[in-house]
RNA sequence: GCCACCAUAGCUCAGAUGGUAGAGCAACUGAUUUGUAAUCAGUGGGUCGCGGGUUCAAUUCCUGCUGGUGGCUCCA
């Protein structure tokens, strides 16, 4: 009997049932065969060796695709977990997934783990890879498997994965003596692994639950030749140089003292890269329609109880006693702006009302998640709220999205994605009310066409949100951007507005940042840029380098002519040699150079030395105004 | 908050199996007037994160804390 097979090319190949998807790959070629770790059988992962007896698409999966990677990683989580249970036969395991970029195995052994122990890991792994052995499917009964995790290879962790599973024929994979539970597949032999490194051991919580055990977790990577493992080693040493902590400190933007964990001091630089951004968004603001307010940093707590913070956010906040009475440090803007729109009595024509703040608050994070400018413990939003009537809320959660998606692409974002999170367990407000929210949020997606990735139960207390995450050079997410819908303050607040009816009416609460707050911005942007930051948002745009004394007029003249015509500029008149000082500039990252001596002063010209392209020559000075105006205005 | 690791001069780092520490850069002083990524010479600078213990002696060993980094949990 035959079987016929569509491949991804379109075509359809005749087999005789029963053969194996490395048998098929090998017929197309060997190199394919040596390439291949599984395969996708009508959209369903497959071990290559799996027999195929139907008609069907088929694709095999080789390590030059995602797919075919993650089944490489996951695979040498088997060979890891494998070494640890050969060193601590006590071992029992947790999960072990391929993920973005490798793979981890979460382990449970008394023994604490450190570096010498992962090498020692390492070594064992190299003899299994070396052993070359084959992984093996077998399906049994779920009660087959929990008899074997319970008398065979003892594993709490195993049973409680399978009594939780819905499959009624787990499937286990042996690989040497050790055998894991685990969906497949695999590659067909462990020496597919030609490159592996173990890269760092970290505590998590078995299934991600603070109230369970910690349990270690060894991260880890691998690749089909050595080469890729010393490109990728070489990739993560870049990425670290990217990191805005050492960055900010190199181009002396901002710091960080013992005296105020996960308080940030901005100095000169840093805090003109924040005022350029912040003006940034002021012009944006009014041209979109805004107002703006700002409302005070300390207020009285019987606010903060009628707002749902005192029940739902406590934790995070900060309180301080006036007059014997009490009082929060703000870790939110809204019920601020909430009364700023109950101070007069508005009518439907006023609505939407755009109310935005550059709001100060302050949060208490718990001490391990403090991260350099990332997560701090007190942080400016680009806040706004905006009141409107129900039938506006479409058009102004489009308008928002909009925005950011401006915004984003004037600062060169384009690696973005787009999350909608849904009901918390804590929150407030009826079902009925969530589900109206979160259908209103998923309309104006889907509306809009854009793609997002659901996130249930990761909301606001108060409603759900879309939210816009960037990836640091660490390639870790951090969300920026959020739209959240609201329809529970503007109960907690009694807001209003008269309808065209005449009768009151209660308007619907856009809660929205579009940098999310100005601080994890500022990291974000030093980080995709590597602190060669745009001119438009360079502290420093320019540094004017005399050659000697000798043109220390000609110089000075120039420099206050680029003064004056708006830019930020140095002038480095010390008594050091050009090549000191064009060193100490490019080490600052400074875009532009002008470098005069003898010949620019005898012609009236200036030398024009880049950051990014070096020397470009002599020009006159209009010239150079002309080409850094433009970079302005195209942002670049 | 939890797990692991780290903390030496302003910065980047070295160092002693326990006998109170060094380099480069930076800073300061002087000389040098310079042509596209480091001119030369000299000088000053450290309770080796903080507290406790062991010891004749601790920056080094043990321990508690603080701060940071990578994760977990939580979140902009």
């Amino acid at each position: 009997m035959n079987i016929n097979l569509t491949f991804p090319d379109g075509t359809t190949h005749s087999f005789p049932a029963g053969i194996s998807s490395s048998e098929i790959a090998k017929k197309i070629s060997s190199g394919l065969l040596k390439k291949s770790v599984a395969a996708k059988f009508n959209e369903k992962s497959i071990d290559l060796d799996t027999p195929l007896n139907s008609d069907g698409n088929l694709e095999i999966l080789t390590v030059d695709t995602d797919d075919g990677m993650h089944v490489l990683w996951h695979s040498t989580a088997h060979i890891m977990a494998h070494a640890i249970k050969k060193l601590y036969p006590e071992a029992q395991f947790g999960v072990g997934p391929a993920i973005e970029n490798g793979f981890y195995y979460d382990i449970d052994i008394d023994t604490k783990l450190n570096q010498d122990d992962l090498q020692r890991i390492e070594e064992t792994m190299l003899e299994i890879i070396k052993g070359d052995s084959s992984f093996s499917r077998e399906e049994l009964t779920k009660k087959e498997a929990i008899d074997f995790f319970t008398e065979n290879q003892v594993d709490k962790y195993k049973i409680e994965l399978l009594a939780d599973m819905d499959e009624e024929h787990p499937s286990i994979y042996q690989e040497g003596d050790f055998t894991d539970l685990c969906r497949g597949p695999h590659i067909p032999s462990s020496s597919m692994v030609k490159a592996f490194k173990l890269l760092s051991i970290a505590g998590a919580y078995w299934r991600g639950d603070e109230k369970n055990k910690m349990l270690q977790r060894i991260y880890g990577i691998s690749f089909p030749k050595k080469s890729m493992l010393d490109e990728y080693l070489y990739y993560l040493e870049e990425a670290k140089k990217r990191d805005h902590k050492k960055l900010g400190k190199e181009l002396d933007l901002y710091s960080f003292h013992r005296e105020g964990p996960g308080f940030v001091f901005w100095h000169p630089k840093g805090m003109r890269l924040y005022r350029t951004i912040e003006n940034y968004l002021v012009e944006k603001l009014n041209q979109y329609g805004y107002g703006e307010v700002k409302t005070p940093i300390i207020l009285n707590d019987t606010l903060w109880k009628k707002s749902g913070h005192w029940d739902n956010y406590k934790e995070n906040m900060y309180f301080v006693e006036i007059d014997e009475d009490s009082y929060a440090i703000k870790p939110m803007n809204c019920p601020g702006s909430c009364l700023i729109y109950n101070s007069t009595l508005h009518s439907y024509r006023d609505l939407p009302l755009r109310l935005a703040e550059f709001g100060n608050v302050h949060r208490h994070e718990r001490s391990g998640v403090l991260n350099g400018l990332f997560r701090v413990r007190q942080f400016t939003q680009d806040d706004a709220h905006i009141f409107c009537t129900p039938e506006q809320i479409q058009e102004e959660v489009k308008a928002c999205i909009d925005f950011v998606q401006e915004v984003y692409r004037d600062f060169q974002f384009s690696d973005y994605h787009i999350e909608l999170s849904t009901r918390p367990e804590k929150s407030i407000g009826s079902d009925e009310i969530w589900r109206q929210a979160e259908n209103a949020l998923q309309d104006a997606l889907s509306n809009a066409r854009i793609d997002y990735k659901l996130n249930p139960g990761d909301g606001a207390f108060y409603g759900p949100k879309i939210d816009f995450h960037v990836r640091d050079s660490l390639k870790r997410s951090w969300q920026l951007g959020t739209i959240q819908l609201d329809f529970s303050m503007p109960e907690k607040f009694e807001l209003q507005y008269i309808g065209s009816d005449g009768d009151k009416h209660r308007p619907v609460m856009i809660h929205r940042a579009i940098f999310g707050s100005i601080e994890r911005f500022i990291a974000q942007l030093v980080e995709h840029h590597g602190g060669r930051l745009p001119l438009w948002l360079a502290p420093i745009q320019a540094v004017v380098l005399p050659l000697s004394d000798e043109q220390l007029d000609y110089s000075t003249q120039m420099y206050l002519q680029l003064k004056s015509a708006g830019y930020n500029i140095d002038f480095d008149s010390r008594n050091e040699k050009i090549g000191y000082k064009i060193r100490e500039a490019e080490l600052g990252k400074i875009p532009y150079m002008i470098i005069l001596g003898k010949k620019e002063l005898e012609n009236n010209k200036i030398s024009v030395r880049t950051h990014s392209d070096g020397d470009l020559g002599q020009m006159e000075l209009d010239d150079l105004l002309n080409r850094m105006n433009s970079e302005i205005q195209q942002k670049v």
